[in-house]
DNA sequence: CATATGTCCTGAGAGC
DNA sequence: TGCTCTCAGGACATAT
């Protein structure tokens, strides 16, 4: 499941192909739904034909080519979706290419499940689909303060609250249990009752794990869906602390069997004993 | 308004 | 072996 580590891994492959020009584009199905691609594949493909990449940028969990028109290619990979330069893992679920000149090139959107999408969208399109409204700070460049003005008030399990894009983008189910477990915080902990050392010790947590993933290039899990631009595995998944590790020892306290609770439909794991329910005594 | 639940989708794995 | 069933969770739609 791609979160910010692996999408920044994607971006970073996908980089190498800055200054190519688009000459064309494709859309597969081969018998499964098509994925969702706006406008229209004919559409899309009049409008970017001949087209500059000028850069290619990460928000939150979804990749953007941007082009010389001001408009960007944005990639939403949700469960199952890759964005890659190197021939994708299999044909089947290959969605979407652009193919490329000067140099010759691609880039591939395979999708196994196909719950991802590719968009094409002006800059005013930009504005309304990636901004304020719908997505928070980047999880790398908010700030610890920030968080707590916009958590502080809430009533939400700190572990769901994290994955609100609208509130910060890019932490998923797995990252939001590492990053809590590293901060030594109850996923349950509500919101309202969080301290101020607290919130500094989630950000700080999760700028921690989110860089060390990404250093790993990020998790592939035993589904396989998640590579890089290469298509080569990630790292991270060796390095789990508590995801899909029910019932083993914390690896920290060596005390603490990893639990796993449901959030919100989600799976969440923790270490009842690093971290414990109780609230954070008053000092003094 | 804030928060919770249901839905989409496919393939892996469990159980028989 | 092959069938059926459950589960995985990103973002959005709908419900409370």
């Amino acid at each position: 499941m791609p979160e910010l580590p692996e999408v920044e891994t994607m971006r970073r492959g996908v980089a190498r192909v800055t200054g190519a020009i688009i000459q064309d584009a494709l859309a597969f199905d081969f018998g499964y739904k098509p994925i969702r691609i706006t406008p229209s594949i004919g559409r899309l493909r009049q409008r970017v034909r001949g087209r500059k990449i000028v850069d290619v940028d990460r928000i939150g969990k979804r990749v953007l080519l941007r082009l010389d028109n001001q408009a960007a290619l944005v990639f939403e990979p949700r469960m199952t979706g890759i964005v890659l330069i190197a021939d994708p893992p299999n044909q089947i679920h290959l969605r979407f290419q652009l193919k490329l000149e000067k140099p010759k090139g691609n880039i591939f959107f395979w999708d196994r499940r196909g719950l991802g999408s590719v968009r094409l969208l002006t800059a005013s399109q930009q504005q309304q689909e990636l901004g304020p409204a719908k997505l928070g700070p980047d999880a790398l460049l908010i700030t610890a303060e920030q968080m707590q003005e916009r958590l502080g008030a809430s009533r939400r399990a700190i572990k769901a609250a994290l994955l609100d894009q609208r509130v910060l983008a890019g932490v998923g189910n797995l990252y939001a249990s590492e990053l809590l477990h590293l901060a030594r915080v109850h996923p349950a902990r509500r919101c309202d009752r969080l301290t101020r050392r607290q919130w500094s010790l989630i950000h700080q947590a999760m700028n921690a794990i989110l860089e060390e993933a990404i250093r790993y290039e990020g998790s592939t899990l035993s589904d396989g869906a998640y590579r890089n631009a290469l298509n080569q595995d990630g790292g991270y998944q060796n390095c789990h602390r508590v995801y899909d590790r029910e019932g083993e020892a914390c690896l920290t306290c060596q005390t603490g069997k990893i639990q796993r609770i449901v959030q919100s439909q989600r799976s969440t794991f923790f270490c009842p004993h690093c971290q414990t329910k109780r609230p954070a005594r008053a000092v003094g």
